[in-house]
DNA sequence: CCGTATCCATTCCGATACTG
DNA sequence: CAGTATCGGAATGGATACGG
């Protein structure tokens, strides 16, 4: 995503658009979480040619977002593994995935479902929350100028 | 996004990427949340070439994400505005905002914060959670097939 | 099996000019 | 102001062939 190059603004969803807001690197990070290491199998379940998969990979390597690990079962190979920062895609594909539930499902369609590990029940809503803990509406929010504050972090 | 059209898939995050995983599109609901209802307000505030905005806006309109309303002023030109589809968009922001925010700037640097209309404080952070509002950690979710239940709406 | 290199078609974007 | 029409250049994507 080049357009007139956000990147470097001070706008953290432009920054992080310029990231991640394509259409490949999120099916990958999905098929990560679903459980893909390899190369293979990145390319089966997505269905794209082996160069743009290849490229994809490398940029999220750059980035940070997965890392080559040595092969879990011990073969000679190296995987591809979901790095912290990666995990922590986690939330906003949740995001997106209840918003195409409520908007883009018909009721009684089939999907696939998000279920905790431990209960095997549908994981919660994402809620948004004031600082302490109160919902809020998508439109009782504003946005102004700030800094990170180091206190916020976790 | 064309690719192999995953459109019609019955995974949501396919879905709902190939209504939104577009870089401008979620930039024009940014916009739209700040405040922008106006077609020039978006051209500046984006600075993207008109005939884009102009696709894109009206595949918005087509996808129910946006709509047009009469000028709130009382103007003779209509504006643009979200309905409730795109006001849920807000989550998925916030979700793409908060791991930027983690993940893509240093301490101390500046950014554009969220806070909540009421407080001024900024918002709180987005929590995965089981269904009885327990945290879950992003690698404790399988992924299965499954149906959108009506019971699970809301 | 894991990629890289090449080629070609399509799409996307920005600039500009133009209309109502 | 709010778009539409057109154009050229750049980037993206798919297919295929090739190399470690």
């Amino acid at each position: 995503m080049r357009r007139t190059d956000l990147g470097g603004a001070n706008c953290p969803i432009a920054r992080s658009l310029d990231e991640i807001g394509d259409w490949w690197t999120l099916m990958i990070v999905r098929d990560a979480f679903r459980g893909a290491r390899r190369f293979s199998e990145f390319q089966r379940g997505l269905g794209l040619a082996k160069n743009i998969l290849s490229v994809r990979l490398r940029k999220m390597l750059d980035d940070g977002i997965l890392e080559l690990v040595p092969a879990a079962g011990g073969g000679a190979h190296r995987e591809y593994q979901l790095t912290d920062k990666g995990l922590r895609l986690r939330v906003i594909l949740v995001a997106i995935r209840q918003w195409g539930e409520d908007h883009l499902f018909e009721a009684g369609e089939p999907m696939m479902v998000m279920v905790g590990k431990e209960d095997g029940q549908p994981i919660g809503r994402l809620r948004l929350t004031s600082k302490d803990g109160r919902s809020i509406d998508p439109w009782d929010i504003d946005v102004k100028d700030g800094v990170r504050g180091t206190e916020d972090v976790g």
